[in-house]
RNA sequence: CGGGGCGUGGCGCAGUCUGGCCAGCGCGCGUGCUUUGGGAGCACGAAGUCGCCGGUUCGAAUCCGGCCGCCCCGACCA
């Protein structure tokens, strides 16, 4: 066990065995952090700040709709890109469905509707005229007006039930991978916005076994990319009726904790039972040659996962990004004075990245980048940091002289700079990313679990979600006695004080007889319970 | 949609109550010099229809009327 990585006391000077100097940690400054307000001060507003600091995104001239900037689009793209392999190797094919819906499709499903008519974008006409005082106006109405999709499903079955004749048609696995809109009261970036991209599996299946374990499968799917690569734990978990996709039998959700301890919903599954077979008309001809309704399903995620992933790992410093998501493993920050000085510098940074892509991590090739911008260094140093790149490498003429590199780790405090011979440093890169990558999932689980409780009095449930004092963060997952389909009425009031709501039912766990927390009937599962986003 | 707040160079704000001084400050931006292995210093400079429309007045960022937009709190939600 050697290495730099593992400094023997955080903020001490890190020994290494192979190391050419010792670690430095620079205290010259006092310690301050790069976002403000902190966490603790405003959690809100640190989220906001991080997101303008990491140059992630910013919000658009479009009430509700934001500006995906080239960073936090690069971490989506990655999102993307490992999902769709998972999408692939479970069986799915891609394909795309139309932005607009008529609005008579929309009305197939009747609490489908129910749930989405308030939030709806609807185009009306279909060109533009210069009005009285010289602006345009909108004219020719359309027929009948197109609904902008909030989610695809009718408009998908409509297709369908065009495509499936046979139970030899069986089974359709599709995914699409665009926008939707949802008119929102309240947005806020990443988290809600009015347009927001993602992608929705809409599948058919002859049999509801078959469309059932297809609802899991791709939760499971969800979980694992999660945890495996966004390095956030995840709790898997059925919906109560209250919180269940319109339209939907049962919803299945991964539900993630963020560092203010709510919960909240990064992916979803659905069963849909035959509800949107019936309504859109998918039926097909079994192998008895009896017409029967076919079973369906949807499945999703969306840029949403970017504020999870913010608000699992990152810092009052910005951005932390597991390395497996980061767009870029490795920042080169070269040094120098003069023009000699830059150009062998500069060689030797192209010779570090091409050695590094030698080298694989995860899925591909390490990705290394030279940051040669003329800004300053420190103020370029904390740009990195606040991007959350996993590790930072300074380069300049002294190591080029020693045979090192200078090295700093997101996931360690910022001024510690670690040397390490150059060599070691390539040899161990994927290693310590890996490292990396499995001490943030274990920091955000046991972040997770030191705030989850099995709480059986109600008086210790409103002690949980209540805060001591004015600094005090209160609340995380609360798992409870719950009678879903009676406790409901009598659990009400508390939650709705204490800004609470029943998350999920989670699966897995072994049955517990016990008594509903908020009507006193008997329960024979606990249930997840918490503020949510 | 209800309650509260706010619109002034790219960003953050002061000035508005009590009309008149060249519309100011900080950050950022540009140029030059000095610096550079941890968020630089000095000097000079560019940049504003004071949200929009109308009214009052000799004179409006400031007063009056209307409109638009944004933010926060609630009801709705991935």
């Amino acid at each position: 066990m050697h290495g730099p990585l593992r400094p023997p006391c955080p903020g001490r000077r890190a020994l290494t065995a192979t190391a050419v100097g010792d670690a430095k940690v620079n205290e010259a400054r006092p310690t301050e952090n790069a976002i403000r307000p902190t966490r603790r001060e405003n959690y809100a507003e640190w989220y906001q700040q991080v997101i303008r600091a990491a140059d992630l995104a910013e919000v658009s001239p479009v009430r509700g709709c934001m500006v995906i900037k080239p960073w936090g689009y690069a971490i989506w793209e990655n999102m993307q890109r490992v999902l769709d392999g998972m999408f692939k190797a479970t069986g799915h094919q891609n394909a795309y469905f139309p932005l607009f819906i008529p609005l008579s499709y929309l009305e197939r499903e009747a609490a489908h509707v129910e749930g989405f008519a308030k939030e709806c974008a609807v185009v009306t006409h279909h060109r533009l005229e210069p009005g009285p005082d010289g602006r345009l106006v909108p004219a020719a109405p359309l027929e009948e007006p197109l609904v902008v999709r909030p989610t695809s499903e009718t408009i998908i079955g409509e297709t369908y039930s065009r495509w499936v004749q046979s139970y030899r048609d069986l089974p359709i696995l599709i995914n699409q991978w665009a926008n939707v809109v949802r008119w929102e009261m309240r947005t806020r970036l990443f988290l809600r916005t009015t347009e927001f991209l993602w992608q929705e599996g809409h599948t058919v299946h002859a049999t509801r076994e078959e469309a059932v374990a297809e609802t899991l499968r791709m939760l499971d799917v969800y979980a694992t990319f999660a945890e495996q690569f966004l390095a956030m734990p995840v709790i898997q978990g059925e919906k109560t009726p209250e919180e269940r996709f319109p339209g939907a039998v049962d919803t299945y959700a991964i539900e993630a904790m963020m560092q203010d301890h709510k919960a909240l919903q990064a992916g979803t599954s659905h069963f849909l039972g035959q509800n949107f077979a019936r309504g859109c008309n998918i039926k097909f001809l079994d192998a008895n040659g009896r017409e029967t309704l076919a079973w369906t399903t949807s499945w999703g995620v969306s840029t949403r996962l970017v504020g999870a992933l913010l608000m699992t790992h990152s810092d009052d410093d910005g951005l932390v990004l597991p390395p497996r998501i980061a767009p870029v493993q490795v920042v080169i920050l070269p040094i120098f004075r003069t023009d000699a000085e830059r150009a062998e510098v500069l060689a030797s940074c192209r010779a570090l990245v091409a050695a590094l892509a030698e080298q694989r991590f995860g899925d591909g090739p390490i990705q290394a980048e030279i940051d040669a911008r003329d800004v300053r260094g420190g103020e370029k140093l904390w740009q990195h940091v606040k991007r959350g790149v996993p590790i930072r490498l300074e380069i300049g003429p002294r190591d080029l002289a020693a045979g090192t590199v200078a090295m700093g780790r997101r996931d360690r405090p910022v001024r510690e700079k670690v040397a390490v011979a150059r060599d070691e440093f390539v040899a161990h890169v994927p290693e310590w990313l890996a490292e990396m990558q499995a001490g943030l999932l274990a920091r955000a689980r046991t972040f997770r679990e030191e705030r989850t409780r099995r709480i059986d009095r109600l008086e210790d449930f409103e002690a949980f979600f209540t805060a001591a004092d004015e600094r005090e963060i209160s609340g995380g997952f609360a798992l409870c006695h719950y009678a879903v389909e009676h406790g409901a009425a009598a659990a009400d009031a508390v939650l709705k004080r204490l800004k609470v709501t029943a998350r999920c039912l989670p699966l897995g766990a072994e049955p517990e007889a016990g008594t509903c927390l908020f009507s006193g009937r008997p329960s024979a599962r606990r249930v997840l319970f918490a503020r949510a986003y």
